[in-house]
DNA sequence: CTAATTTGTAAACGGCCATGACGAAATAGT
DNA sequence: ACTATTTCGTCATGGCCGTTTACAAATTAG
């Protein structure tokens, strides 16, 4: 595939690729069908006007994308009350390259395919506990679902294009090491090996998968943003100018061992008084005076709806402490809002109150909004499987060659 | 192996304008200006073989950029061992466009002109007190320093390219509006307003200007890291695979209002236990036993290197609560290494080993370098004026056409 | 002094977008 | 119903730009 394509500066020496006449067709063809992808069905001319180029110009791009099978044309376009010629919408198309998806949760596992139209067409999910197990049984039962998935939308006429996998633990920059996963007890493995297919496999964090899909999928969402999810570990992304921050090692966005009371209770990581010792589930459970077991968000919440008073103390004191994480987040980063997914967002009535008010407090100016995902649990998932998509649209020219 | 994913879009919406020939020859141009500006005196061929065009499309690009004056040829290279045909030895020019950096401090203002090959060619330095003064007095003693050094840097041969202007304070992201100068009791002033010059003005935040010199003039400083300075306040800048992070408003880097202990002393901010009650340069004077007054970081590292345990106990104790601070961003953004700078980089003998041995016992695997800026004061400053050279070499087509 | 190698330039070539013109297809007005 | 107007998609032409190919110049190796 590519190469890192970043920009920082517009021409700075994060270019690496020689700027040549190839290289500006290829970006061209890109901003095609990012437009025609986000903009809806769209005529050859209002694409041209809105990527500035000539509708000339355009005509040939849309040609060699309708050839490839990335784009279709939808045919004469019922105008308004337009004067003029009616243009031909065009649309990305609904078969070609799809997106796969995969999920290792801590107690299921889910694969779905998504077409270029952003459409999920086949899915698969398995429910059991995964915590504990070696990798190689998970990886080969989610391989399982992959192919079943995969079966799925071949028959509906797609052809896949790349697997991101996401995962709940740290991974390398490589993206296809799990360096660490606690919840799992996975350390080190390379899922690179343990799951070989044909396409391009990546795996990624949960939560930046997470973070993903909500500036994708979600309406509204800045392109600056803290997004930040809890399974049972707590963990944040950071995403700056609609790119993931991802760090020198990949592990960026461990807002779960964040200092909070510097004094605090002693954390498996080595520290003491890590947001995760008071809004972590384990942490929460404790203090709610609740055991350990399966869907314990779904107790939590049910408890907290009844009016469970234990129950809203303890989401109480987990919304403050997250609030003075998050204070020094919001300080260091001056995100455009942050947006609270994940279990969070179950839980979101009850820890708010606190988590904005602590926010608020120690805040000098405006504070910063929280906002609540409504992608919810789905996040990781679709956010894995757009990302392949989205490497499609960012550059098709790779795609048609293996079309 | 490929990238992950998605760091950013080739051709997303983040490319503004239409990718057409004239772009891709401006780029190419930079591409030129950038390799001859960091690789030393290069041939034409080297030139070619580094941004992977050919001998001849750098040939006319090199023509282009000597015509503007950018680019000198020094002449036939001496060659060692190799054979063949020496070549023509390419340097960035001495003469031409400069960059003029200024710097607001709270007692002292300073001005300085640097060429494109990066050498201070001019400066004027003008101490005194600044704090409490109104700004338009403190612009117009700015704006005579910016007289004298551009007339000193025209009379070498250079005319200014723009000007780039260092605050201690957070600044809008217009780059023209202080928001915000605690130390110098500014609010909403318009920088632009007060400084009217023929070329462009930008206005920064000290510590961004810092970290800016840092990564473009220290020695092997990496593209990703976060440079924390202090003068009286405390800030720190976050660097991004070679670019700053600013915050939706600009205002990122607030690092002296990340919670501490979170039940600790109130600050002005609204908030309780920020760092700054814990490492600012008020606190630790109080801690000490001393007044505040002049020169009060010299006076700091004199009393400390005779041995003074209080001020050693005050400068502990501020290197711990820079750990703590310093752990959370550290966990947030999981940079390459952590660099001192400003005031800091004087006191960092004192304040080093309760940092690191926080930051250590705080973190689960080896934890973040911490290093100490070369640059000290100066950085600032060059980081300013460098802030203009850079723009030149990122776009010398559009400076062509003002030379 | 010759062969080999590398540099810089010039001419021909090909790819790509812009320009300008044209037919096609719709609406608005008569 | 018919014409004027507007917009769409396409085609031919032209200009820009990097590549290819070829060649003279300048140096080293033998």
């Amino acid at each position: 595939m590519t190469a890192p394509l970043h920009e920082a500066h517009p021409a700075g020496p994060g270019r690496a690729l020689p700027d040549t006449q190839q290289g500006m067709r290829r970006r061209n063809l890109a901003r095609v069908m990012h437009a025609v992808s986000a903009q809806g069905p769209l005529s050859r001319a209002a694409v041209a006007s809105r990527i500035g180029l000539t509708r000339a110009a355009v005509s040939t791009l849309v040609d060699e994308l309708i050839r490839s099978g990335l784009l279709e044309e939808l045919g004469p376009e019922r105008p308004g009350r337009r004067v003029g010629r009616p243009g031909s919408a065009l649309a990305v198309s609904g078969h070609g390259p799809a997106g796969i998806g995969a999920e290792v949760g801590v107690d299921h596992l889910a694969v779905c395919a998504v077409d270029l139209r952003g459409e999920v067409r086949a899915r698969a999910v398995r429910y059991g506990a995964n915590r504990g197990r070696p990798p190689e049984p998970v990886i080969e039962e989610l391989a399982g679902l992959v192919r079943r998935v995969v079966a799925e939308a071949e028959r509906a006429g797609l052809w896949p294009a790349g697997l991101a996998v996401a995962v709940p633990g740290l991974v390398a920059r490589d993206a296809r090491t799990v360096v660490r996963a606690p919840n799992l007890d996975w350390h080190d493995t390379d899922l690179g090996a343990l799951l070989p297919v044909e396409y391009p496999l990546t795996v990624g964090n949960e939560a930046n998968f997470g973070a993903l899909a909500e500036l994708w999928l979600g309406d509204g969402t800045p392109r600056d943003f803290l997004h930040v999810s809890a399974e049972i570990g707590i963990g944040a992304a950071v995403v700056v100018d609609g790119a993931l921050l991802r760090g020198t090692r990949g592990f960026a966005g461990e807002l779960g061992h964040v200092p909070v009371r510097p004094d605090g209770p002693k954390c498996p990581c080595g520290g003491r008084g890590c947001l995760e010792q008071y809004a972590g589930e384990e942490a929460v459970l404790r203090a709610a005076g609740l055991e350990p077991g399966e869907d314990r968000v779904g107790l939590l919440a049910g408890r907290a709806a009844e009016g469970d008073e234990d129950v809203r103390g303890a989401l109480h004191d987990a919304g403050t402490a997250l609030g003075i994480a998050l204070t020094g987040a919001v300080n260091l980063l001056d995100p455009e809002s942050v947006v609270l997914g994940g279990a969070l967002a179950g839980l979101a009535p009850w820890l708010l109150p606190s988590l904005e008010a602590e926010l608020d407090r120690r805040t000098a100016g405006p504070a910063c909004p929280v906002a609540v995902s409504r992608l919810g649990s789905e996040g990781p998932l679709l956010g894995a499987a757009h990302s392949v998509v989205r490497a499609v649209l960012d550059d098709p020219a790779a795609v048609a060659e293996r079309a």
